[in-house]
DNA sequence: CGTTTTCCGGAAAACGTTTTCTTAAAGCTT
DNA sequence: AAGCTTTAAGAAAACGTTTTCCGGAAAACG
């Protein structure tokens, strides 16, 4: 392996010289500099990242830390779409980022959790969907060892922020937009976890609707499962006028509930998941673009690595109207 | 931060007696071990992997190179499943992998692509769904700088394992159970990618079959894309008994374009993708456990990594038939 | 022209491990 | 008991960088 030292050599420089051009250091002349690159050109040499990282004490690494479950039958696309955004824009900022699934860590105590990251050089922490109940993990961004970025989740300190949506405001938006010019009063509203705190805020967007326009509204917990949602609708649709739901994923299941009771309800969703694509039906929802999410997570840690300080942030969402795609019957 | 060298100290040990102890060598006494471990954990010491990894140039880091298309309209929830399998793994062997998508190295040329992967520390590879076009990735497995797997490509040399199902195999089954007992004798075969190698092996198997029961059969690309299935199915299906896809998202848009043209005929998948389930046609498919395949990647790796000759690995599949999922009409 | 300031470049310590080599002690063998 | 082997533990170099500090030369100043 060709290390900073052959280069030196070749280059007639000493290594200190030769690490200021590769850090972009003032204080190197113009032609110091040429010589330097042109004996790394033409050694091939390539930094050695691990060697970097122990001198300066920075590894720039991140873990990108999601709630996945393995064994769900049904494909949940929104932790892919994270990975997707969080890693082109990691490779973009050079920095390194690592996948860890709340399964992996979900035994664990905050005492292991630290060692474990710790252990992983890890400085930063992207967490997606982090609930009140993850007691463990949420004493780890609290224990502030860590510059932390959660997404759909509220910050806690200064070295923490947090990005998420407007939800409150999205689900007052959709269900005003997917109720307007009907006549349904009798509303069926299918909240996603209880103490999630998504869940929390678009149920007070939804319950705003209702103020505003006298709605009837009956909230059960889906607990963001389709199954769920099923149940529920099965159990309370017949007498009322529409279903909103905190999620398309348990919009399918409410859809699926009501044809099996062969009565025509209209259902509102959240989310825009392509998986919608299948559905079959038209429906109102909203769209988050989670790569880009993912990707301003982690521009978001990048600036609080480098010393910025804690913030919210609200990202955009958008009313979409799913198509009909001719799909199977 | 607390070193080694303070648990030595802690101890009352030399430095090299705890990195002995930490690393199980052998030639430590059993008091000895004691004091240290007693320190460790009252200095609740973290090995510093970085350091470790320069000092004895083993990183154990490798790179999960997969194929997604970030702007795709559908989800496709293997490279999800790879993810998961592969990571969960990882982390019970103590490697560690980063995510790397082809279109993030798409652009680069092989030294680039060395340099990347090099620059990263990227020890082993696991390449999923490599096709005879990705010419820079290929040549990077060829050159022999790191240890690579492949799924669903065959090997090139000892360096390099190889990972699939037995394709040729599982389509002569699923095909062949699909058309039991059925008079279906002119087929629309619908086959994968041109130049990819399971797409190969299916198409042999077909042929096979084919052979076997004298069928007709008319053999077309569909790229592995819906649409094109759609659109192949549009074009030919009048005129066939049944179609046989090389995957099951073909299979979807086979199944679309036969509702679009309000004719009837069986459809056979490939894959076993969960989200088959919304597909509302019970449909006959072969199921590979991706996440198991990943993992037994991460296995093989590591056996090549500590200097194991490179192997071709069949994994298992299943026939299966996807159950009619009383989906939205 | 002497003094101060600025600018470059080099020497060397440090980062936290691993690993090789050495030495001291202890256990055998005869 | 002398010589041998085995075993346990320590000393120190090495891994490839970064970064601080220092010295000399050149430039600026009065």
């Amino acid at each position: 392996m060709v290390s900073i030292r052959d280069v030196a050599k070749e280059a007639g420089v000493a290594i200190s010289t030769v690490s200021k051009v590769l850090n972009d250091y003032p204080n190197v002349s113009k032609e110091t500099k040429e010589k330097v690159n042109a004996a790394i050109t033409a050694l091939g040499f390539v930094p050695n990242t691990i060697a970097s990282a122990l001198s300066s004490k920075k590894t720039g690494r991140a873990a990108l830390v999601l709630d996945v479950n393995r064994h769900a039958q049904t494909v949940d696309e929104i932790p892919m779409q994270y990975i997707i955004g969080a890693i082109n824009k990691a490779k973009e900022k050079g920095m390194d980022i690592i996948t860890v699934f709340f399964t992996m860590i979900a035994e664990m105590n905050v005492d292991e959790m630290i060692r474990y990251f710790q252990s992983q050089s890890i400085e930063g922490l992207i967490i997606g969907g982090l609930s009140k109940e993850d007691i463990s993990l949420r004493k780890l961004v609290e224990s502030g060892k860590f510059k932390s970025v959660l997404i759909d989740a509220p910050g806690v300190d200064e070295n923490t922020s947090s990005i998420h949506i407007d939800n409150e405001k999205a689900q007052y938006e959709v269900a005003r937009k997917f109720l307007n010019g009907t006549v349904c009063r009798k509303i069926l509203y299918i909240s996603g976890k209880k103490n999630g705190y998504v869940s929390e805020e678009r149920l007070v967007g939804m319950n705003r609707l209702a103020d505003e326009l006298g709605l009837q509204v009956l909230v059960r917990t889906g607990n963001f499962s389709e199954l769920e949602a099923r149940k529920l609708t099965m159990q309370y649709a017949a007498s009322k006028d529409a279903i909103i739901c905190a999620s398309d994923l348990m919009a399918i299941g409410a859809m699926k509930a009501l044809i099996d009771m062969d009565i025509y309800r209209p259902v509102c969703g959240f989310d825009g998941v392509s998986l919608m694509g299948y559905a079959g039906k038209q429906m109102h929802t909203v769209r988050q673009d989670f790569q880009n999410i993912a990707a301003s997570a982690v521009e978001e840690l990048s600036r609080l690595m480098e010393g910025g300080c804690g913030q919210d942030l609200i990202m955009p969402h958008k009313l979409i109207r799913i198509k009909y795609l001719d799909v199977l019957s």
